[in-house]
RNA sequence: CGGGAAGUAGCACAACUUGGUAGUGCGUUCGGUUUGGGACCGAGAGGUUGCAGGUUCAAAUCCUGUCUUCCCGACCA
């Protein structure tokens, strides 16, 4: 490996967390409040969350979906009224007690999660099975007073989206949790460059009130998996609860379907944590703010000049371009684009532009090419297209690499005494086994594959009884 | 919420042990010289030492509380 260039950043080697808030910190993603776990999320990072937003908005609305924004308050009686619910989210709910000097005569509760708004509101605008379905969607910010904070990874308020939507029947709500999470998981592919699995959580670890949760599992650099976004089918439990009923076209009074999913700024954490380096951030091009940057070297009026149509160019093919012509030095500039993660750096000087060329360099692997300035915007193009593909195999390598499978405790202890990773092992489907691996080992159920029929063994890694499933288990943040 | 560490200029730190009114480097501003991996010279600006109490003639320094950050656990996206 080369030398770490960027100063102020720890090895992601020798110290992982430390090395995690270094990037978050250089890279001028966030800046801490005086509220612990609010953050402020900086200019840069803030353009990282919008393209998600713009990306998922998009794809969501193509699914059918529509907008809408719920308030942030939910008075203490509507989050009471589906029980599993409330347990779950009650330990971390912030309350308003006070308007102004008076006491409220209700206190209310800043949103956690919507599901009760929603509810609420589709008791009231749901008559018939002509009505159905509806399918919402709204980003917001919601509020859950965690213990531990971290950067993206656990805050406070966090942005997100939460998709309600809720249907005439079961087979219809179910296609819609198993559709959204598909365009989550292709989403992380595609636009994110890492890979996920895509699971169902056990009962122990599915969403407060949900008949089944499914999830999408992605694996950190460290081998620490990161629950990434989540799809919920509830069945009829919260439209029984706020009595969300419509006639069908018999005339007969039924109970609605209902889903949600969600996917948060979290997701800016797993970029860093699956991609960036010692120099810092490393951004898949389809979600980079910036996909290049120009840097003139010297400063001759014509650099400048030559910069900018360059620029032009570039953007003329869309793609987002920046330029750095300040009087610092190549080397902190080049240091500079390294640590913001921009995919491709362009650098020339006089002795480029007499060879009609300039130098370009990929953040990702740091290789550099000479190349023809007519052959700009296309090789830029194939530049961000190979990075894109490339960063994918390499994650997708890796969490291979740390995939492991165990048929006994044994077995599982020592592969996460050596290295902390997914640890495929079988399981006979009892809770028992599932805490007292927990206990023992330190690691949780991640989930039981969708698309992965493989047998370990007969028997569940635990106890030894036979087996149901395989499940993916691993230290989770 | 438990266990540990830390908070002094934008950043990294020194001064604290032994109380006497704050300093270094980087950055920043201005002027100049530079430019292919974190340039150089000169001049300047920037602080009620996280906050609140207490001890004292006197507190960055000692004591108490509190807030925030980081690390390790338990809880969660």
């Amino acid at each position: 490996m080369k030398e770490n260039k960027v100063k102020d950043i720890t090895s992601r080697d020798i110290d992982f967390s430390k090395w995690y808030t270094d990037v978050v910190k250089k890279a001028d993603l966030i800046d801490y409040s005086s509220v612990k776990g609010c953050m402020i999320i900086r200019p840069y990072g803030y353009a990282i969350w919008e393209n998600i937003q713009s990306t998922l908005d998009k794809t969501f609305k193509k699914l059918g979906h529509q907008n809408v924004y719920m308030p942030m308050f939910i008075p203490e009686s509507l989050l009471n009224k589906e029980k599993e619910h409330v347990q779950g989210f009650a330990p971390e709910v912030a309350w308003v007690t006070h308007g102004g000097s008076e006491k409220l005569e209700e206190k209310l509760c800043v949103r956690p999660t919507s599901e009760t708004l929603f509810c609420e509101h589709y008791a009231k605008i749901i008559n018939s099975y002509r009505d159905l379905p509806k399918l919402y969607n709204q980003w917001c910010s919601v509020v859950r007073w965690e213990k531990t904070t971290r950067p993206f990874l656990r805050s406070r308020e966090f942005l997100w989206q939460e998709g309600h939507t809720i249907h005439a029947t079961e087979d219809e709500a179910r296609l819609e949790t198993i559709t959204m999470l598909n365009c989550y998981a292709d989403f992380c592919k595609n636009i994110l460059a890492i890979p996920v699995i895509k699971g169902r959580k056990t009962e122990k670890e599915k969403f407060a009130g949900a008949v089944d949760t499914y999830t999408i599992e992605a694996l950190m650099y460290n081998g620490i998996a990161l629950q990434s976004g989540t799809s919920h089918y509830f069945g009829d439990g919260f439209a029984k609860a706020f009595n969300i009923v419509y006639s069908d076209k018999e005339n007969k009074l039924k109970y609605a379907h209902q889903t949600s999913w969600g996917v948060t700024t979290r997701l800016i954490g797993a970029i860093i944590m699956v991609h960036s380096d010692d120099n810092g951030l490393v951004l898949p091009p389809n979600i980079a703010p910036n996909k290049v940057i120009i840097i003139p070297i010297g400063k001759d009026d014509n650099l400048n000049k030559r910069a900018y149509e360059f620029k032009k160019l570039l953007e003329c093919n869309g793609i987002n371009t920046i330029i750095d012509n300040s009087d610092k030095s190549p080397g902190f500039k080049f240091a500079e684009a390294e640590v913001k993660g921009i995919p491709v750096r362009i650098e020339f000087g006089q002795r480029d532009l007499e060879n009609d060329s300039v130098t370009m360099v990929r953040r990702d692997n740091g290789l550099k090419e000479i190349v023809k300035i007519e052959d700009i915007p296309n090789k830029v193009l194939e530049l961000l297209a190979f990075i894109q593909n490339d960063m994918y195999e390499r994650a997708l390598l890796r969490k291979n690499e740390m995939t492991f499978t165990a048929k006994n405790l044994d077995e599982m202890e020592k592969i996460i005494n050596k290295q902390p990773g997914f640890i495929k092992a079988m399981w006979c489907g009892n809770e028992k086994c599932e805490i007292q691996i927990k206990e023992k080992i330190g690691v949780t159920s991640r989930c039981i594959p969708l698309d992965n029929n493989e047998k370990i063994s007969d028997k569940c890694v635990c106890c030894g009884k036979d087996a149901k499933e395989l499940v993916y288990w691993g230290k989770q943040y």
